[in-house]
DNA sequence: TCATTTCGTAAGTCATGGCTTACTTATATA
DNA sequence: TATATAAGTAAGCCATGACTTACGAAATGA
């Protein structure tokens, strides 16, 4: 549930496109590993580390297993970056003014 | 300069805190060395990957090399994760109204 | 209760990646 | 020109991770 989990879950190609198609809607690990170039306990290993990371959810309907974007998870790395850029772009500022004095 | 580059870049912890060194401002790579656990050239490789990833600059300042994030690179990492959250948040109340309907 | 569907888990293989030390290169300075 | 400083590069080691196939477990339905 760290940061840490959660770029090294987005780290690989394939795990990072299993976790964009959960982007456009909840879906069932058959649904996912169909139409992708690896098997599906290969999809299965992928969701296992996006789920503890926290990024996707899972909830049980029958025999099926439905996994989801974690909103939460997603907002922790959207606000990542938005505090990096504003410190960045703060930093650059005080560079300049420094320069310039 | 590819996001699967990007993603690459920022997964290794060492690689990230390297980088996160650079977001309160520019620095050499002796400086960003100081400190940290690992040696001065597994530092200087990790910033040629950040390089290539469009993640920062460098620039020469004599015998040095200065590094600074490139913003134009942690812009479009902000970016993806905001689409990634509108297109969610679409998903997600069409699931809701489809399901009510 | 037996078969089917859906999925997770175990075990093993192979490539990759993050280190190290040793070295080369390039700039500044005495 | 010789020396020192700063940093990139080469080569090699070793752990990890992304796969595969084979198997086990849980829910459904005849």
């Amino acid at each position: 549930m760290t940061y840490e989990m959660k770029f090294e879950a987005l780290a690989s190609p394939t795990r990072r496109s299993v976790f964009e198609k959960l982007r456009d809607g909840a879906s069932s690990v058959g649904a996912l590993a169909e139409g992708m170039p690896v098997s599906r306990p290969a999809v299965s290993q992928h969701l296992k580390v996006l789920k503890d990371a926290g990024l996707i959810l899972e909830r049980r309907d029958g025999v099926r297993r439905i996994y989801s974007v974690d909103r939460t998870g997603l907002s922790e790395m959207r606000d990542y970056f938005d505090r990096f850029w504003d410190d960045a772009l703060d930093a650059y500022k005080r560079s300049l003014e420094a320069r310039d004095a």
